[in-house]
DNA sequence: TGTACATCAGTGAACGCGCGTTCACTGATGTAC
DNA sequence: TGTACATCAGTGAACGCGCGTTCACTGATGTAC
């Protein structure tokens, strides 16, 4: 029984690396059950005794890129870094270079979609908030006036605006941007927006 | 046989209809072979003889959007506006209205991808192409002494960032902002871009 | 310790569905004489 | 004008592939007595 147990552990976190290992060299849509099964040993159906569906699957593998990233965010920040503008700059570059390393990963994340009708579960949604906090906090003691409302906002459209840039940069389309030359602009944006914020105030 | 070729445009150009509206509705993955032939009241076989494959078809389509979207951020730029940075501005927000108003339709030009050895067609390219000039030249009359690259990469890392806003606003996951409010952080992101650019150059 | 029984992970073939694309065939239209 | 023939758009059934998920069955492990 004890045994069982272990096996049964072993198997499903070796189903989870096994994904990870997957979307990371193929993407998403190269993420096939069947491959899943014969990587980690066991019978394709076997699969369903370790994780309700795919959805599930993907939330984890999703949820433990999220907290590669989350690390990747907070070792950016020298500890006792005091200005704000320098740790949000930081935070942006962390969160570029994090994308370049883990693309298939960090693409996963937003590529996924679950069916309308099936709800996304609590952890996985609490994972998604903690992040915010690093753009939060030193927004929060850079402009110490501003409604919780406000902050979210901003910190929302900071966050929107790097993303489209890393996503676009990385995407190489087109024009290809070098990754240095992408560094710079996100560092040069968010300046921008941060002075824009201090000279003009959070209202219409 | 004039006949016969005024049928077949008349046919091709229902196709095109259809497909947009399908899209429209329904989104780029509602997108069926089989509802189309029923659409245009044709057998599904017959659609090959109007079009190549499902891509030409999806491109032609985007092909139109991009052409309403050209239009709309030509008309939201008042003839005579001498204030680049007033351009640009309402450049970005006409982006932002037009995304808003034609939500698949926009969604689709960029979640549609191509076989990797497939090659995207020139007048697609081009489509895409055109579009950057409402950028790009506003810019450079802006800042007259940059070069083109320096400009092509402004231009760009401004278009990412307000894609970015537009992208993750009109997502509505999690925090939802309304539009009244996503529109002020999208002018106030532009204007912080090129006060930025004019205060700092071009250079690293 | 040994026997009978229960449980449940594990198996892999098969189900089921979706859907783009092909293809042998038809029938209407146009051409040649 | 009429007849034979050629062309090619149009037909819709069938191909083919991918792939998540299910399910009747097996066999190993653990429990009861």
């Amino acid at each position: 029984m004890f045994k069982a147990l272990k096996r049964r552990e072993k198997l499903r976190s070796d189903l989870f690396l096994a994904a990870e290992r997957m979307i990371a060299d193929r993407g998403l849509s190269g993420l096939k059950t069947r491959d899943l099964a014969r990587e980690i040993g066991c019978a394709n159906g076997a699969v369903y005794n370790l994780v309700a569906d795919m959805d599930e699957l993907i939330l984890r593998v999703g949820s433990r890129t999220l907290h590669r990233l989350d690390q990747a965010l907070s070792a950016a920040v020298p500890r006792g870094e005091a200005m704000p503008q320098q740790t949000l700059v930081r935070v942006a570059l962390a969160y570029c270079d994090f994308a370049a390393e883990n693309l298939q990963l960090w693409r996963a994340l937003f590529e996924h979609r679950m069916e309308a009708d099936k709800i996304v579960p609590d952890w996985s949604v609490e994972d998604q908030m903690q992040l915010f906090r690093h753009i939060y906090q030193p927004l929060a003691t850079l402009f110490p006036k501003r409604s919780p409302e406000e902050l979210g906002i901003t910190a929302r459209s900071l966050f929107s605006a790097v993303h489209g840039m890393v996503a676009l940069g990385l995407e190489q389309k087109l024009v290809a941007v070098p990754l240095p030359a992408l560094r710079e602009e996100i560092a040069r944006l968010v300046r921008a927006m941060i002075d824009g914020l201090a000279a003009h105030g959070g209202g219409a």
